[in-house]
Formats: structure tokens, C-alpha cells, sequence
RNA sequence: GCGGAUAUGGCGAAAUUGGUAGACGUGCCAGACUUAGGAUCUGGUGCCGCAAGGCGUGUAGGUUCGAGUCCUAUUAUCCGCACCA
């Protein structure tokens, strides 16, 4: 019997399928053990081979799991909505639904292009997902939730006392009760103070204005990066090197009223949370440095008027290093500072608004690649300095960020290089005063740019003689003592945009009253998106929701009604804005948790028995943006006891990219002639890239398909090597459908089986590497399987007899148990596969057909190759599925060894081996080597100075 | 600039506590069988050398009887952050 991975695939595939071998259930004896992969966007471009990396080594995870005699939850779902679909909706009129639903499902588009579709794609790969359970980020099932979990955002408010999130309504009781003086929240930075005799006083629009600065998702007025490109605005995530991350388009900073989510209201919790959980340090790192912690202390600065009639102004700065205060030499605001319009002088004036404007101009980008050159404007006014009472001019400078602590510093240029030069390069100038140097014995330029921590503070009043620790908690003393000043935490993390001006994502469950943002009531969700003429904004620069001729919301029938009805009486219009695409994917894993309900995003006892996900693999380009944001948002649902536990993924493992190998043809200068890689020296070549399916294992072009392949190529003449073939050039690139270079995970399931493919994908290298793809490696794990089968049939059936096992055999088949059980729990997966190798290459030499070896044999490979391990399995002659057979339990007993092979060493150098017992003593082994003709020959008449032996390890002789 | 990761044959890689470097696979070389091979099987394959032997885990040191593994310095590549006060 010949082995048919097509045939078998096929048939188990549809087994699983009929039989729902892989449903969890929500109740169960056994352990539960939950794994997870980062859910896809479903593009019209369909999978490549480097795609299914993470989906094989989740599935291996949980099929091992499975064996062990857990209940394993490993679903698969869709993150479906986002900007491809928007993009392409645009360009080809076709609707996103449509074409995501085909992008999943299969099908033909509108253009006629033959779509294969990422579920018949993943089921050709004979995945244990539990398809019941799939979810779609796009469908008004799924997004009914997360609009709900908006609600619950905008519901609440974060308390810093009890460090955790609280419904609004709490907060409005203290407001009724005693004001907001006691508060310590965390909300918009100038909350005005008021009593609650005031509070009570207000009317139900100004309340609503205030409870807006409180609440967890909240509606302002911000500077936003605004992405004209796109027509949308972005988060910070969103962003790369001052582009946008999708399309790369420039982005700038533009003042928009959008919802935002108060993520820096667990900025501590999402740095402490990540001491706590199984993540590679990399992604950790990444997470810290997002959040940006710095210790330091807020200083207040008064302003000296420079009219009898000025508001007493202040300027608040943050600082890390609060002993360097007597330093101070002058201040800097950002350009885009509140202050700076109200504090310069009129003889500054003109100067400050061409700086201004200047500034504004530049795009992030530019500011960006330009951090060399030092500008800045005096506006004229000065502060008085907290404890000298010394007048300090007041600067602008666009080195000073306006989003970060205050937008102001305090500009200390003998501890801060950036400080330093600012100084230097207006030195002379009106308003820059010669530079105060308060470290004792270091050279001012020397201190700008080293390191302060341990030099000695002087020249600053009651600070001298201390260092940066002692210093900094004195002066924060002091500065309390005045009222100008305290210590404080800084965190980069910003609050998140939360409103993007596009057609393709959630909408908001939110109506307009007065201009005040209103709650839809949860019982009347979902929120469904409406249909649009167009995808594209309105001619009045209206959000593509604009065009919707049905998006109003009637408060008295609750249900979306026609546009032209708003009377703003009991009609009112739908925010415009649609969520953002992280959305969506920030609770997914919950939902798989209990899929159907209708009710709640999950049911208490789902999330109760599931709890959270145990192994978490995908990408680690989610670093900073879908991994941050859902710990955000599990714990905002943890402190409202929705979520089970604080964080969401306890293991998180990030695989590497699977890269192209790109072939290369080298066209003769000028000419139509093509020169095989080995001729090319010294020739004048082009490299043209060819489509890898030219190419065989040998790096061998294939002329006719070649030359069939594009009209120019049709009349290529051929300069081959001396054994008469064309030999391409590669070279390692990112997989691309431009470069030729894709290979898809259809072709090797058609070609190979889908056992081969998995197998492959797991023996290229270690799971969390980058790594080149080459198909030509497929054959030795193709040659396994083959080899595989041949243990247990040959040409006219089954050859499995029931012998009994040999010493030899069971020692294969224990390594192999051992060695794949440790594996699979370090992620090794690529040894495994190696181990299989060794194992079916020693059983074959063995001529090994017994049952009790080949048995065990195939659960070991089943989380690997499952579909030829289900059909060895049922040609033993079981009924049922190998998948929740108990995996075989290790004896230690077959791999007692009596005999070692020691190698003999001189001088640390390996000379030859010996073969002795294990049970000698040091003197026995040291007799016997002592004695051996190749030690008297290795010797040469000399006598060891030391001999060192280490039973059952080496021996090694010196001197 | 700061932080993280990586570096081993032609290629992908292995080496669990410091103990025979290169397992396993590919590629290559030779052979067997075959009408044929992108089938199957056998042997060889780190580099230099006819050999004895020498040299070998990015580079330079160190610790040790013994270092891919530990320590110090350094280089290169990749990734993240970046005027963060």
C-alpha cells in the first residue's frame, strides 16, 4: 500500500468535520487549557507558506495538550474589519461586506478574480480548530459587544485612591454630596474645582461637559495626528517614523474633537502587569518603553508681569531631576503652549509668531529627521525662580514636546546636553544668560553630557554637598514646604484616539443632544452600520457615515431612522466616526469563550471555567498597539467584574517571519541573452527576478517555462554551464507576490499533503526566528513520512505484527517520547521533528514492525502530522479519532545504559574513545586507560601530571 | 543615543548542568537498481593536507584539566523606542 497524503487528507479532514472532533466544552472533568492565535484580517491576497507558522505550532500545542487529557479551547475567527477593505471598496465600488465575506468564504469578486478564501485555505491544512466557535469582528453579533463595552467605558471613571475603574455613577454621588476637591481621579489635566452646593446648581449640560473630563472613554478637544492621505486621523501606534503604518502617508498634528480612551489610567498597572506574565523580553521591553515611567517631581514657576494689568500667570514644568533646580538658567515651552500668547511681550511678538508659524508648518516627519538643528525664540517675559527669586527668561523651542509631561521645562544646560546646546547656541543673544554650573569640580560642558548621578551638587543653597538621590528628595521637600512644587510620576503613554473618520469599522452607539454625546440604551444594540452611496468622506469633509440617508437615531421608537427626520427633539443625529480597528480584537478571545450568546459578550460561567488565555502566539509587530490595548480594556472589564482576571495572556510567544528565497536570472547588458549563475564573473549582468516555481531543488531553471512565461522572454537565448543547464542566482527577501517569490500553502498540500507541510514549516528552525523558505528542503521531510509508512505496510498491506518489542526498539521508541514530550513544552519544535527522524531511521534499520513500538509511535507524530497518524491509527484497527489518546508514558528503564563510549582526552583534546562499563570506579577507569596502547603512544614515555575522569562523562589525561 | 535579540559547514540548523562541536535535513560527490528519474537504497561530505597532523562556533582577551556554553572588551546584522525634560 502506497502512501496518498492527498487521499488521507481529505478523508480526515472530513472526519473532524462530521464528527466535531475538536468542540471544547464549556464544562468538563478534565483541566482546561485555552490556546489562542492572533486572529487574521482576511485579505483579497490569501495566504502565503510564512502565514500558517503560528496556526501549525498552536495546533501541535494543543493536540499535545489534548493527549495529556486537557480540555482545550483552540478557536480561529476573523478580525475583519480595517482599511484594505475600505480601500478596495473605494477604488472597485464594491461593498466591504461583500468582499471581506468573500476573502473568508471564497468565491469570485466583481472582477472576476478567483478567490480561494482563508477557511478553505486553513481546513487544507488539518487544523484542530473548534469552528463553532468562530467569530467575526465585522458581524453585528460580535460588534453588538463591543459597541456594549463602549458604554460600559463611557459608564465609568478611574479612581487613583483604590486604583481601579468605578461606575460614573459613584462619582456623581460624591459630586452631589461633597464636591470634587477630594476626588483623586484620573481625568482632563484643568478640571475646575467645585462644591456640591455648585455641582447641584449646574444644569444637565454643564454636568455632562464635567463628567466628560471623568470618564474612561471620553469626548475632546485634541491635538490628533491627522493623516490626509487616509482622510482619518491615527494613534500613536499607528504611526511609523512619522508616516502612517498603512500606505505611508505623511501625518500631522491637527486639533480634532474625537473620542479618546484614558489608557494612562493604567499606565502603572500595565507596566507592573508585565512582571507577572510569560512574555519574551523584547515585547516587555517594548511595552515598558511605550509607557515611558520617569520619577521626578512637577515645579511651579510664577511669571513676573511686565504690565500692571497682566493674569498672574504660572508655568508647570516636570522634571526628573529636581536637584538640579538651582541650575535653572532659563525656561522653554513648547511652540504649540497655551501660555506662550498671553506671557510674550510686544517687542517679542513678531518674532514668536514667525517661529510659531514656522514650526506648525512642519510635518511630524520633518521634525523628526531634523533634530540636529537647535531653533528657538526669547518671548521676552521672564519667571521668577522658586527659591533665588532671580528673574529667568522664558524661551520657545520646538526640542520641547507639547504632548509630553507639561510641554514646559525647565532648562538646567549643565545637566542636559539638549539644554546645553539650546544655551550655547544663543549665547550672547537677549535673554540667555551665562550658564549656572552647580556640580562641584566638573567642567560645565563635561556635566551636560555625562553622567550626574554622582556628582556633587554645589552652589544651589541647601542642596549643597548632596548627590542626585539625596538632592532630589530634599528639593521636592523644600518645594512642598513653598507650595511651588511635588513629587510626580510621568508616563509617556498617551489616552488613545478612539474615533476614525471611515466607513469600514464599529459604530458608535451614540447620538448628539445639544451637541452633548449620548449613550444609545444596551438593550437596543447592536448599533447596525449603515449603507453609504459612497465610502469616501462628504463634500463638507463629513466622515463617510455622512452620506448614510438612514443614520438618526428616534429616541421615542429607538431605532435608526432616516436622516432628513432629525428635528433634535426626539431625533436626533448618530456620531459620524467609526471605532478604530483594534476595537474589535481587544476582547476577542473572550467571546470564543461562549460564541453564541446574545446577551452578554460571554456567560459568567464561560468566563469562569476558561478564565484566560494560556498560550498566546502571533506576530510581535502587535507589540505596542492590539497586545496593550487589550490588557487595557481586560482590566478596565476586570475592575467592573466582567473579566475573570487581570491580565489576558498568560504566554505570549512571538514567531518569526517565514522570508522568500527570490531566484535570480542575469540578462547580458543590451541583450536578450541570459547567463547561468556559475558564467556570470565579469560579465556586464542584469538581475532580473523569475518566479520561483521555474526553479527546481538544484537551483535549475526550467527554459520552457521560462520562456513561456513573458512575451520578451520568448526568443531568451541561453548561456548555460558546462553541464548544460542554466543555474539561477537567490537571495533571501520578504515573501512578495512582486518578487516572485510566494509559495502558498495550497501548492505544497496539493503536491505533498498537508502532514508534509506542517512537519516542514516546524523543522525550518526555531519558532521565534526569521527564516528562509526553500522548497527544496521539503523533500527530507516528505522522505520521513514515506519512510514512516513504510514501518507499518508495505506493497500488499499491513506488515505490524505483534512481536515482542526488542531492548533496541523500545530504547528508540523512549528517546523519542522523552525528547518530543520536553519539546513540545519549550517550543522546540523543530528538535522533534529531528528526533522522529532518528527514531524511524533506527526502527527501519531494526526492521522494527511491531505493535507495541508502532502504536505509541503514531500518537507521538499525531499533533504533528495528524492525518497520517489517524489513518495508521484506524489500519491498527480502532474506531476512533488517535486524537484524545493518552500520549505514551515515558520508562526510563529502557534507556539504563551499561556501557559508555568515554572519549579519551590529552590535554583537553579528544585522541580516541574507549568503551567501558558504566559501575567502574575513577581508580578502575584510570587503570584500564593507563594501560590502553593508544594512552602509551598518545604519552610518548611521559606520566600525566593530573588525570581527571568524570564517570559517564569524558577522561582526560594532562601533562 | 537608549533598550532588546542574534552571530556555529555551501544552506536550514543541533549541542538539556561547562565534558566527543556540526545531530537531523538539504545540497554536493561516488555507487547500486532502473528504459527513465524530481523514485528507492548504500557510502562519503567542517576547512587545509596524499598522510601523519594542524585549524575550527563573529573578533580579541580571561577563568578552567576542559569553553559554542561562564566573565571582560569589541564588531556586524536585525528589531523596538527615540529632542521624553
Amino acid at each position: 500500500m502506497k502512501y496518498n497524503p492527498n487521499e488521507i487528507d481529505a478523508k480526515w479532514q472530513k472526519y473532524w468535520a462530521e464528527n466535531q472532533t475538536f468542540a471544547a466544552k464549556n464544562n468538563s472533568e478534565k483541566p482546561k487549557h485555552y490556546v489562542l492565535d492572533m486572529f487574521p484580517y482576511p485579505s483579497g491576497a490569501g495566504l502565503h507558506v510564512g502565514h500558517p507558522l503560528g496556526y501549525i505550532a498552536s495546533d501541535v500545542y494543543s493536540r499535545f495538550k489534548r493527549h495529556q487529557g486537557f480540555n482545550v479551547l483552540h478557536p480561529m475567527g476573523y478580525d475583519s474589519f480595517g482599511l484594505p477593505a475600505e480601500q478596495y471598496a473605494i477604488q472597485t465600488g464594491q461593498r466591504p461586506e461583500d468582499t471581506t465575506r468573500v476573502n473568508i468564504d471564497g468565491g469570485v469578486d466583481k472582477e472576476g478574480k478567483q478567490i480561494a478564501g482563508y477557511r478553505k485555505q486553513l481546513d487544507k491544512i488539518g487544523f484542530s480548530f473548534d469552528w463553532a466557535r468562530e467569530v467575526r469582528t465585522s458581524n453585528p453579533d460580535y460588534y453588538k459587544h463591543t459597541q456594549w463595552i463602549f458604554i460600559q467605558l463611557f459608564n465609568s471613571w478611574y479612581c487613583r485612591k483604590q486604583g481601579k475603574a468605578f461606575d460614573i455613577a459613584e462619582l456623581v454621588k460624591v459630586f452631589e454630596e461633597e464636591g470634587n476637591k477630594l476626588v483623586e481621579a484620573v481625568c482632563d489635566d484643568n478640571v475646575a474645582i467645585f462644591t456640591a452646593e455648585e455641582w447641584n446648581s449646574y444644569s444637565e449640560d454643564q454636568k455632562e461637559k464635567i463628567l466628560l473630563q471623568y470618564r474612561m472613554t471620553y469626548l475632546a478637544e485634541t491635538e490628533v495626528n491627522w493623516c490626509p492621505g487616509l482622510g482619518t486621523v491615527l494613534a500613536n501606534d499607528e504611526i511609523v517614523n512619522g508616516v502612517s503604518e498603512r500606505g505611508g502617508f505623511p501625518v500631522i498634528r491637527k486639533k480634532m474633537t474625537q473620542w479618546s480612551m484614558r489608557i494612562s489610567a493604567y499606565a502603572e498597572r500595565l507596566l507592573q502587569g508585565l512582571n507577572d506574565i510569560d512574555w519574551s523580553e523584547s515585547i516587555k521591553e517594548s511595552q515598558r518603553n511605550w509607557i515611558g515611567k520617569s520619577v521626578g517631581a512637577m515645579v511651579t514657576f510664577n511669571v513676573i508681569p511686565t504690565t500692571n494689568n497682566q493674569q498672574p500667570e504660572t508655568i508647570s514644568v516636570f522634571t526628573t531631576r529636581p536637584d538640579t533646580i538651582f541650575g535653572v538658567t532659563f525656561m522653554t515651552l513648547a511652540p504649540e503652549h497655551d501660555l506662550v500668547a498671553k506671557i510674550t511681550t510686544p517687542e517679542q511678538k513678531e518674532a514668536v509668531e514667525a517661529y510659531i508659524e514656522k514650526t506648525a508648518k512642519r510635518s511630524e516627519r520633518e521634525r523628526m529627521a531634523d533634530v540636529k538643528t537647535i531653533s528657538g525664540v526669547f518671548t521676552g517675559a521672564y519667571a521668577e525662580h522658586p527659591f533665588t527669586k532671580e528673574a529667568i527668561p522664558v524661551w520657545i523651542g520646538d526640542y520641547v514636546l507639547a504632548g509630553y509631561g507639561t510641554g514646559a521645562v525647565m532648562a538646567v544646560p549643565c545637566g542636559d546636553e539638549r539644554d546645553y546646546a539650546f544655551a550655547n547656541f544663543f549665547k550672547g543673544t537677549v535673554g540667555m544668560p551665562e550658564i549656572k554650573n552647580i556640580f562641584a569640580n566638573v567642567d560645565i560642558s563635561e556635566a551636560a553630557y555625562g553622567s550626574k548621578d554622582n556628582v556633587e551638587i554645589a552652589n544651589s543653597d541647601f542642596l549643597n554637598g548632596l548627590n542626585y538621590k539625596k538632592g532630589t528628595q530634599k528639593a521636592i521637600e523644600k518645594l512642598e514646604e513653598i507650595g511651588q512644587g511635588k513629587g510626580k510620576t510621568n508616563y509617556r503613554l498617551r489616552d488613545a484616539v478612539f474615533s476614525r473618520q471611515r466607513y469600514w469599522g464599529e459604530p458608535f452607539p451614540v447620538y448628539y443632544v445639544n451637541g452633548l454625546p449620548k449613550m444609545i440604551d444596551t438593550q437596543h444594540l447592536p448599533i447596525i452600520l449603515p449603507e453609504v452611496e459612497k465610502y469616501l468622506p462628504t463634500e463638507d469633509g463629513l466622515p463617510p457615515l455622512g452620506n448614510a440617508a438612514v443614520w438618526a437615531w428616534d429616541t421615542k421608537q429607538n431605532k435608526v431612522v432616516n436622516t432628513d427626520l432629525v428635528d433634535n427633539v426626539s431625533i436626533f443625529p448618530l456620531e459620524l466616526n467609526t471605532m478604530p480597528g483594534w476595537a474589535g480584537s481587544s476582547w476577542y478571545w473572550m467571546r470564543y469563550m461562549d460564541a453564541h450568546n446574545e446577551n452578554e459578550f460571554a456567560s459568567k460561567e464561560a468566563l469562569a471555567y476558561w478564565e484566560n488565555v494560556d498560550l498566546y502566539i502571533g506576530g510581535s509587530e502587535h507589540a505596542t498597539g492590539h497586545l496593550l490595548y487589550s490588557r487595557f480594556w481586560n482590566k478596565f472589564l476586570k475592575d467592573k467584574g466582567f473579566a475573570p482576571t487581570e491580565e489576558p495572556f498568560k504566554k505570549l510567544i512571538n514567531q518569526g517571519m517565514i522570508l522568500g528565497t527570490t531566484a535570480y536570472v542575469y540578462r547580458l547588458e543590451g541583450t536578450n541573452t541570459f547567463v547561468s549563475k556559475n558564467k556570470i564573473e565579469g560579465q556586464n549582468v542584469q538581475p532580473i527576478r523569475v518566479d520561483v516555481h521555474f526553479v527546481n531543488s538544484s537551483d535549475e531553471l526550467n527554459i520552457e517555462k521560462f520562456k513561456a512565461w513573458r512575451e520578451d522572454f520568448n526568443t531568451a537565448e541561453f548561456i548555460l554551464d558546462e553541464n548544460g543547464k542554466y543555474i539561477v542566482g537567490r537571495e533571501v527577501e520578504k515573501m512578495s507576490k512582486s518578487y516572485y517569490n510566494v509559495v502558498t500553502p495550497d501548492d505544497i498540500c496539493a503536491e505533498y499533503g498537508a502532514d508534509t507541510l506542517r512537519l516542514y514549516e516546524m523543522f525550518l528552525g526555531p519558532l521565534e526566528q526569521a527564516k528562509p523558505w526553500n522548497t527544496a528542503g521539503i523533500s527530507g521531510v516528505f522522505g520521513f513520512l514515506k519512510k514512516l509508512w513504510r514501518l507499518y505496510f508495505d506493497d500488499n498491506g499491513l506488515i505490524v505484527n505483534n512481536d515482542e518489542p526488542t531492548k533496541d526498539n523500545l530504547k528508540s521508541l523512549h528517546k523519542t517520547i522523552k525528547k518530543v514530550a520536553e519539546d513540545i513544552e519549550n517550543f522546540s519544535f523543530n528538535t522533534s521533528v529531528s528526533q522522529f527522524m532518528i527514531c524511524v531511521n533506527e526502527l527501519s534499520s531494526q526492521n522494527c514492525h511491531s505493535r507495541a513500538i508502532l502504536e505509541p509511535l503514531a500518537i507521538l507524530v499525531s499533533p504533528y502530522a495528524p492525518h497520517i497518524a489517524e489513518e495508521l491509527w484506524a489500519q491498527l484497527g480502532h474506531t476512533t479519532s488517535i486524537s484524545e489518546v493518552a500520549f505514551p508514558v515515558f520508562e526510563a528503564s529502557h534507556l539504563v545504559e551499561t556501557n559508555k563510549e568515554y572519549p579519551v582526552s590529552f590535554n583537553g583534546k579528544m585522541r580516541f574513545t574507549i568503551e567501558l562499563p558504566l559501575d567502574l570506579t575513577k581508580e578502575q577507569i584510570e587503570e584500564i586507560v593507563m594501560k590502553d596502547e593508544r594512552t602509551q603512544k598518545q604519552l610518548d614515555g611521559r606520566t600525566p601530571n593530573k588525570v581527571i575522569i568524570v564517570p559517564g562523562k569524558i577522561i582526560n589525561l594532562v601533562g
